[in-house]
DNA sequence: CTAGCTTAACTTGTCGCCAAGTGCTTGTGT
DNA sequence: ACACAAGCACTTGGCGACAAGTTAAGCTAG
């Protein structure tokens, strides 16, 4: 009789095992993890073996290390339930939640022409579209992207307005606007590019959700603008509940 | 004057550059990408920085590699438009959409006591509960596992029943109930368990799209079940549109 | 006795060599 | 001229030695 084994990745095993050992407070954190020859003795695997997964789960971000003293476990940071449904603003559903919210405009600049973002907004491809950036923070921690596309032609004073920005929606009303919907929103994952990285200040394989949506005017049932907004997934709870 | 540097990490670049170079179509899905030594003269940097990034990359599921051979971009699978919001099962909601749905049980067995989905089902610390375990496939691929929680004391056979159990929904008609809801369903984000990886058929690295809900009877208040759906995200965009 | 420096034993980080796998090219025997 | 095998030039994969950083103990000099 022949036997077949099925090789379980050692490098899985690995970060299985230390999950496990923080979930089930074996670690707690701040504490330090055994060094990467212990654990190579303990689960007999060379040590680039361990080192290949322990780096790994750092990248995950429930680990940090420092050279010549060894690695550590994070703080858990309590997920931050974020309602998905509601059709308020992400400034109003913050502060109705009670987290400290803050938010820094990164970025107004005339966007190279794409197609998707373009059809979106109903623009001619000579029409100039400006990309608002910015990041927001909760408790000081940088934890999402929130970028919106406007067209100039909708919005001729943007170019200039638009460093200025907090909420999108107050400075619609402002121009008049008074009743919003939207078409269509959808979720994705994605990884963080090395700009997002440095913004999110995350490593980068932290996936990061990517809800993609607009913002219509009911009245003229004009596109103001279409949104695309990178949440850091390992901040976020999400409630999706229907009603 | 002193000069700062900012360190962007060399292995986010060349992520960002191949990235770059399979969105822009320089590198087309099957296409061989350049060798290791290649990329390290390129980009001016030791063979081991290209291969760390390139690994991570292969294990977002982009690339594969071939000893010997080479890398090569992997066909980018058309993401399924999966909606979240609509109260239909997953089962009809894959028909409706056109796709190849199939569903393997692989699992049905008493499991530990979890305080989280005790509470869920409303279950005494010694009640029996069974998790129902099903995987999900998409024109032959794995996508999905499907896990139900589900109490022996509402369900006194589902130990027997459980194995064949396709659709939950089904089953609870014929127990006899008719109209269901459900109270809150959360999204949030995981790495596969290397287990989940040898289910689903999938790298370390792809991030899971974890669905919490449950399933209430309208008429009894009864908590049937406590579900936990895991998604493969590079196979998904999610409609989360509200209506 | 104490302050400060040296050293050694740990830690994680980097690099390069060689092993393993593939396929093309080349040479030889029929 | 053709078949086949050996070898070589490429690929990715794995491992081990060493570099760099940290800490604490112990020795030496004041």
């Amino acid at each position: 009789m022949e036997v077949v084994v099925i090789s379980i990745d050692e490098e899985s095993r690995i970060i299985d095992d230390m999950m496990d050992r923080i979930v089930k407070r074996k670690l707690s954190p701040g504490e330090k993890l055994p060094s990467e020859n212990e654990l190579a003795d303990e689960y007999r695997v060379p040590r680039m073996t361990v080192r290949n997964a322990l780096t790994k789960f750092e990248e995950r971000g429930y680990i940090y290390s420092k050279q010549g003293k060894g690695r550590y476990v994070k703080e858990a940071s309590i997920p931050i339930q974020l309602s998905l449904t509601g059709r308020i603003s992400f400034t109003d559903k913050m502060n109705q939640m009670g987290y400290d919210l803050m938010t820094s405009n990164i970025y107004c600049e005339k966007m190279d022409y794409e197609m998707e973002v373009y059809q979106k907004l109903n623009a001619d491809e000579h029409d100039s579209v400006y990309r608002i950036g910015r990041l927001r923070y909760i408790n000081g921690e940088p934890i999402a992207i929130h970028n919106s596309y406007v067209n100039e032609s909708s919005f001729p004073e943007i170019k200039e307005d638009g460093p200025e920005i907090e909420s999108m929606f107050a400075y619609y009303r402002k121009q008049g606007f008074s009743d919003f919907t939207s078409r269509k929103t959808m979720l994705s994952i994605t990884f963080p590019t090395s700009k997002e990285q440095q913004l999110l200040s995350c490593k980068s394989m932290v996936p990061l959700i990517k809800v993609e949506s607009d913002c219509i005017d009911i009245e003229s049932k004009q596109v103001l603008e279409h949104t695309k907004i990178l949440y850091r997934s390992d901040k976020f709870k999400y409630d999706i509940t229907m009603d």
